[in-house]
DNA sequence: CATGAATGAGCATTCATTCAT
DNA sequence: GATGAATGAATGCTCATTCAT
């Protein structure tokens, strides 16, 4: 199920209801949990109580499908404002990258709760979260497609699975964050580095040379 | 703590229980997820009874532990088994990549299941398992250095990015299988393709045409 | 209680909403029991939300007391309109009881309903609804004294509980229909055996003779 | 189902809680109903706990099946006791009828009970509890064929339906407990009334005038 | 060393009813 | 007179853990 329903027939009411329960769910769920947090600690950190809480959402799992959607949203939003360069592929690679890598950095512990907490979820409601990735990966593809048919890219690269690359070493970020601390000190220098190793990685050999003056100059 | 007290006195005794114990639970644990399953499950299926069992372990967290510890072993020994030619980096770098894809699709389960579940363990147990995978990463970084050293890779690659990334692109096949099932069929095939972009990613540009034959002698 | 209070001033109001509330109410406690129904389930089907309900009835009990009121006033009425031959008491008896067992067979699960479920009203409104029994059981009465008097049934009958035991055979009908149907095709099968048992069961041992002429000539 | 699972392995252990927990809930059902009643009520009033009450018993409708089993083999029990003369069908039917009378009148809160909350069994219980019954009527039924054989019953008669009448007016003593109370003070009372009453209805008119004598004899 | 039985604390969810507007 | 929203109190049930034997 995509929406939830609901008996409040306000639906502003219902939307700031449920931005409310979103807002403390997710702070209890990354501190602990989907399953160390009781709807009863949600409710009391609710300015509404438990039975009214059940006005807005019909189950605890509803509860983790909305803090789900909203991140889905968020990024989406967030990915949607990216402005790729159509006629530079890499350049629009490293952009796209970038602004991936950014909105890991923003939303790195709802990432790692939704790694977590997937299995939670309906099938259905899991096929949302997981095909809402594609959002991020088709980015990558078409740019990679583009750079293929340029010549810029190697034609033995595969798309999509150089966008499933690119999608995941930027999770990469959220998921082993503290074993990064010990090699880059900010998403900056994670990107650069990032970015150049996954770039050269498909670059068509002959460009790899070229590449280097570009590199320089930044 | 590493090490999980116990009253019984006979230390092989508390061996065979616990395998068995470990066994049972990374079953259960891999069926159902953690949360879903039961301590009377776990004792259910044991050939001793639910008192017994709280004679070998503590608590159910106890329990996980000891799957996680297993499967950290497992993979250890796995990956110690790889040899590694010190005078030829990138086909080193091949080949410790395509064991550790071999173990990771071995364990595809079981990475899932401690990925999802890690944040169950205590802080001290958590850390436990997140240093060993340096068992794996340390191998990828030895070889890096090697080959930054010997010219072969860049000089501004960073080891210890590459050998996360090394790990985590590996991970990919147990956390994203269904996205990867669009892609590439088999973990050969998946090896392959990530193998070449990883270290072209990594070669020093010079080298990146030479690679070309070598790819093309493959 | 027999009157249910309410602050809405305008009688016919009063009657209109309650007779939708009966309505409503009667259709879902047939299908699912009152303690299955909820004044929400309840509201839900009214033409007028839940609030609105709880100003023209006072509780959840209210509601199945006006389930049983109406229930009592309609059999009430079906059975006045029973024409009773005062001259015959045998065939008197034949009608009544004939009368009675439709109307049975009209309301079987309504009766069913409030066999269930009369406990659930206070003793007082329990009191009033069995008590509308002997709107039935008084006729019957009133037919075996006449009988007794004229000498055609015995004289060791007593009229309450051959009463009795006439409204009760009918509400078998209702009660056990399942264990009925191995017996029995339709009511009217029904009617006439039940009929002559428990007519040939008090009438004067003289009479029985007799008797076997008029049920013949049926 | 008909046997309740428990993971109790002493069977006498499990007789005699569950003995408690029926004792208990009978007492409560009665004084409240199936659904005014909680398990914590239940609980409450048994030496153990809650949770240990779940150890005997795996849902509340299980306490109420087993309330209704103990009624069921002890009203088996009882009837099972009846001796039935096989050559005087009359007399062997005021006997049975008697004996049935006297464990109704023991019984009758447990009747009232099923009667009500019958409903809440599953299906398959519900058939058990409705075909313990036949328990009864069949050795009513099978006086009654033996009694039209023998030519002292009328060949019209039906004999299910005549058993099933014996039962429900035995049954009236539970239902109609306050009605009849206008009618008779005892169950000896209203069990020769309603002796003579079901008998006259069955014999063959010729028999009628003799019974009279029989009667008068008594 | 093994085990059968017990339990305290907790959980997700529901519902009859009320009140401010 | 109507209604949308709110809620206190319960309810059936589960589970990790313990202890007497």
């Amino acid at each position: 199920m995509n929406r939830i329903p609901t008996t409040i027939k306000d639906p502003e009411l219902v939307a700031q209801r449920r931005s409310e329960i979103i807002d403390v769910a997710t702070r209890l769920f990354l501190e602990r949990g989907f399953h160390k947090t009781s709807i009863r600690d949600i409710a009391r950190a609710c300015p509404f109580n438990l039975a009214s809480l059940y006005m807005y959402v019909t189950s605890k799992e509803d509860i983790l499908f909305l803090v789900a959607q909203q991140l889905i949203e968020e990024k989406a939003r967030a990915m949607a404002a990216v402005e790729v360069l159509d006629d530079n592929p890499a350049e629009s690679f490293r952009t796209a990258l970038k602004s991936y890598c950014r909105i890991v950095h923003e939303y790195r512990p709802h990432i790692r709760l939704l790694y977590r907490e997937l299995d939670v979820l309906t099938p259905e409601r899991r096929e949302i979260v997981m095909a809402s990735l594609s959002s991020v990966t088709d980015v990558f593809e078409r740019i990679v497609r583009k750079g293929i048919e340029k010549g810029v890219f190697g034609r033995d690269i595969e798309p999509k699975l150089v966008a499933l690359n690119a999608l995941f070493l930027c999770h990469l970020w959220s998921l082993h964050a503290r074993a990064l601390r010990a090699v880059t000190l900010n998403i900056n220098e994670f990107f650069d580095m990032q970015a150049k190793i996954v770039l050269q990685g498909m670059l068509t050999r002959e460009l790899v040379a070229k590449e280097t003056v570009v590199a320089a100059a930044r």
